[in-house]
DNA sequence: TTGTAGGCGTTATCAA
DNA sequence: TTGATAACGCCTACAA
């Protein structure tokens, strides 16, 4: 492992020219260059990226703040968060929280230590408990729910599952489950918010009891449905939060010899790319992931360079997509 | 963001007090370890990692060479590796290559320039295009298929479809579709070694039209599912080298009204999470995911300080999962 | 166009 | 137990 000096002695020129041809090859010589370039080669040479970095009080890496690493949602977006960072030269750091606070202050520690330049939330915002804004932490929010103190970019999820719901009405079906996540996340409380929303302007009453708590995940939705399934009143269409909970409420039905969508329909959230092969495949609502991680990025890349962002919050659209999970009720 | 010579003057005491007061506060005395932390709250002092770590030429990164993000069996994979690496102090800097050697190069370079330690490698190794291993770059390869030039932890495929494939012949099939990755990728050859080996063992010819190459994406099985649905000689069962493929090829087959598993069994290879809720559940391998990340880190560690793992290879089990997609042949 | 030299924040060596 | 000081590898005025 070469240094800077090394390759200069070698080169028969100066630290500094060696440096030059690297940063700003136009104001060195073409002699210099080529000596110095052949010499790089000989010694092998490497620029020490930390201590540039130190020198430049930058360190080119952001950390992304996830809830879980294994959810295909979150994949997609931490491939655009890298793909932009990429072309930025700018590298990811994998923070997965789990919900935990804990975690997610060490990885924030990582911000204040100076091994990361800023940060990507991708845990909803609860006010009560959030650490960020912090006074010397550049952060970005995306996917969140409702509005951050700080920039983000999200989707509606009112207008949504608003959506979503509201296409269920128009198919006839006035008995409507819900499942949802945990009731104190942020995309629960608005999506169920949506989901009242579409009721209420249909005339329908609120019905608690075609609630169901589940947590994002497919065992959750596979509890969910067991419950629906067992109502003496059961639900003939059920809005499901997330695409995994609709799937393990579609395995439950199946086992409790209810067909989907004949006998009770059913729609999703997030589009997963399994949604396609589902059975039968689920008419869900499209998140722009890869959108939202972009954007998030560009977003933070900005603030990293000193320029404020424009607008302190984006909010990206959604998309309704149209599978074969429902079907018109004629009760 | 204050210095630690701040935090001296502040203390009245030296640099290398402060200094000292973090990482041997023993070495300190109980009164100049008080003034210490007392300016250290005053001004916020946090220590620079990015000189820390330059001074003391480690990163305290890993890259993780990974393919697809968006492959759940890798999240796993990855989670372990973050686990692992976090109780040591090392942080994880992601790298998706998407089969890219150009991406896989850049990542790699990380590591020449000091920005990271050490790279775990997930693809699968092809020796001909094969950058590692490099001289100048601890590596440590996981999940992969054959043995490579450098440490490795994975699992034996060959003996793990050679299984599963032994219990579909048990079970009374003779004609046994294979749906197989890229025909060039290691996992696929190995998987079909393990394939054939098993049709040998019990005297069944290998028919090559019942080998069909997808890619392991779930819309490559579905394409196979079509192809098997369409044979006039129909296979009465299939067997797949990863759920996602199985998941498709279901999906295909139930379009053609073959029923599954009666009309035709199928074998998955990873258990997935969604493997339990796929319809029918789904008879698979269960690959180690979360050891064989815990245990690469581990090595990489170990290697990072400056000692040679006692093996070179470490092979992990496997085990057969039993569930609802494969039943008895009784043509 | 080039070289000299100072400094980034920390740790480690060596004396005191 | 402490403090002064020399690195670590690089960049960048500044001067030549």
């Amino acid at each position: 492992m070469s240094n800077i000096r090394e390759v200069a002695k070698r080169a028969g020129v100066s630290i500094a020219t060696v440096s030059r041809a690297f940063t700003n090859p136009d104001k060195v010589s073409q002699s210099s260059l080529k000596k110095v370039m052949d010499a790089v080669d000989e010694v092998g040479y490497r620029p020490n990226m930390m201590a540039r970095n130190f020198r430049s009080t930058k360190s080119y890496a952001v950390v992304v703040l996830v809830p879980d690493f294994a959810n295909l949602f979150f994949s997609k977006v931490i491939r655009a968060i890298q793909e932009t960072g990429q072309k930025h030269g700018y590298n990811i750091l994998l923070g997965e929280t789990r919900d935990s606070k804990e975690r997610e202050a060490d990885y924030l520690k990582l911000v204040e230590t100076r091994q990361a330049d800023g940060v990507i939330q991708l845990s909803p915002h609860i006010p009560e408990q959030e650490l960020l804004p912090h006074p010397h932490i550049s952060a970005v929010a995306a996917c969140g729910a409702c509005d951050t103190p700080y920039a983000s970019v999200r989707m509606d999820h009112i207008a949504a599952s608003f959506s979503i719901v509201n296409y269920l009405i128009s198919m006839g079906h006035r008995k409507i489950g819900c499942i949802s996540g945990l009731s104190d996340n942020p995309h629960s409380r608005d999506r169920l918010k949506g989901y009242k929303q579409a009721l209420a302007k249909a005339g329908i009453d609120f019905d608690d009891s075609l609630l169901y708590e589940g947590n994002f995940t497919m065992q959750s939705g596979h509890d969910a449905g067991v419950y629906f399934a067992q109502l003496s009143q059961r639900p003939t269409a059920v809005f499901s939060m997330n695409d995994l909970m609709a799937v393990g409420a579609i395995k439950s039905f199946k086992e409790h010899n209810i067909r989907v969508p004949q006998d009770i329909s059913i729609t999703g959230f997030d589009d997963l790319d399994f949604a396609t092969y589902t059975d039968p495949a689920l008419t869900t609502i499209r998140q722009p992931a890869e959108e939202m991680g972009k954007k998030a990025m560009l977003l933070l890349l900005q603030i990293l360079d000193g320029k404020p962002p424009t607008q302190q919050e984006f909010i990206l659209k959604h998309e309704f997509v149209l599978r074969d999970s429902v079907v018109q009720f004629s009760g």
